[in-house]
DNA sequence: CCTTCTTGGATAGCGGCACTATCTAAGCAG
DNA sequence: CTGCTTAGATAGTGCCGCTATCCAAGAAGG
């Protein structure tokens, strides 16, 4: 496959596709001569990641760059491997520690976490990402005047336990052990726009069957 | 209160806060004179809701105007402003209906609101945002080669209805009459991020309990 | 062989967006 | 009177994901 072709089974305009070689979110094709490069099926799901993570999941392409790096990176384990390209997906703004409502939010989701027994999320406290995001937001509903403590996030947490589970199960159904953490992240990020419509969805349901539609 | 202090008790600067009057997400404080305006506590807790919107759910202004348009507007009754509040929020790229993955989609959702029956939103498929939403993701994952057929989706609908529950039960509680729609706002975009937090943080506990750390 | 197209590589520009900076005339506070 | 603040207007900034253009070297077709 040439740059052309690539383009056109992709969809994605020669002069994009040539950004995304420069930023290095594609590795290059296998150089016959100085005008010629050769890409295979490897760039075309390469590419299709790519487009998920920025176009669906709206991620900045520094990002992308990273999350791939993990993904390529054999030196480790691969549930390590998961973890770290999973851990550089969202955009964490970091918390002000010295903050009232982010110590305060800091403590309640240490509850939370004692309360649920998520004996394993305790020890990631101090490096997961996804740990420092929810004290943000307790945070930031904790400055708006919206008290969010442990009692009242525990049965989200549940059943967000229950959708990680569901997550885990689909994983583990995927027969291509080699396309796992391609797949993992990719689900990471497809699957919350789906999930955030199906909530929005239910959410409308609900409110119909509570209160009709007037 | 002046321009002044409204910047200090909020910690927006004024230069921003004089952006949100030019773009009408903040209404114009009672002016005292051509050199002097009053600000009270509304203008405060409506520039709270407006960063809420613009930095944590990160809607662009434009929609943060909208939104606002149906959060003030009186003349329509409680369920309908708060419907109309909640489908100005997401950013729903129009689905291509020529194109062969989009119409499979459609085929699916409407299958997995039967199996649900969702029977309210089946009457709202042709102008819900959250049903179109959702088509463009189910659409998206099967170009990319993911299969997920209403069967697969069943369950995690079913657990984004139990959420969805948990919403409107917290909504209930409140007790102030006058603010529900704007604590309803709120929750749909504030929640949203403490959600996907709570579902990566549910998804590292899993994962660890399933393979350990290595 | 000649013409036309394509390639990698480089560089500059664009359009959208959320601000941010600067200026002005008017007014207030000490 | 002096300095600071205000509303209002306008222009500029910085980032980001492309997009457009140019180039010299080479490939492809007749």
């Amino acid at each position: 496959m040439r740059l052309a072709e690539l383009s056109r089974h992709s969809g994605v305009s020669t002069a994009t596709i040539k950004y995304y070689l420069r930023e290095g979110l594609l590795p290059p094709g296998r150089q016959i001569n100085a005008t010629t490069a050769e890409y295979g099926e490897e760039h075309l799901r390469r590419l299709r990641l790519v487009r998920a993570m920025i176009q669906v999941g709206r991620l900045p392409v520094s990002t992308v760059r990273e999350v791939l790096g993990h993904v390529d990176d054999d030196s480790l384990g691969r549930s390590i491997r998961l973890g770290a390209a999973l851990w550089a997906l969202p955009q964490v703004p970091e918390p002000d520690e010295d903050d009232e409502y982010v110590r305060a939010a800091h403590r309640e989701v240490a509850a939370l976490l004692d309360r649920l027994g998520w004996q394993n999320a305790k020890l990631l406290t101090t490096i997961s990402p996804a740990y420092r995001s929810l004290v943000v937001a307790v945070a930031a509903l904790r400055r708006l005047g919206y008290d969010w403590g442990a009692e009242r996030l525990a049965p989200y947490a549940e059943l967000m336990h229950r959708t990680a589970v569901l997550d885990l199960d689909n994983l583990e159904a995927q027969p291509s052990e080699a396309e796992r953490i391609e797949t993992a992240v990719l689900a990471a990020i497809l699957n919350e726009p789906l999930l955030r419509a199906l909530h929005r969805l239910a959410q409308e349901e609900e409110t119909a069957r509570r209160y009709g539609f007037e």
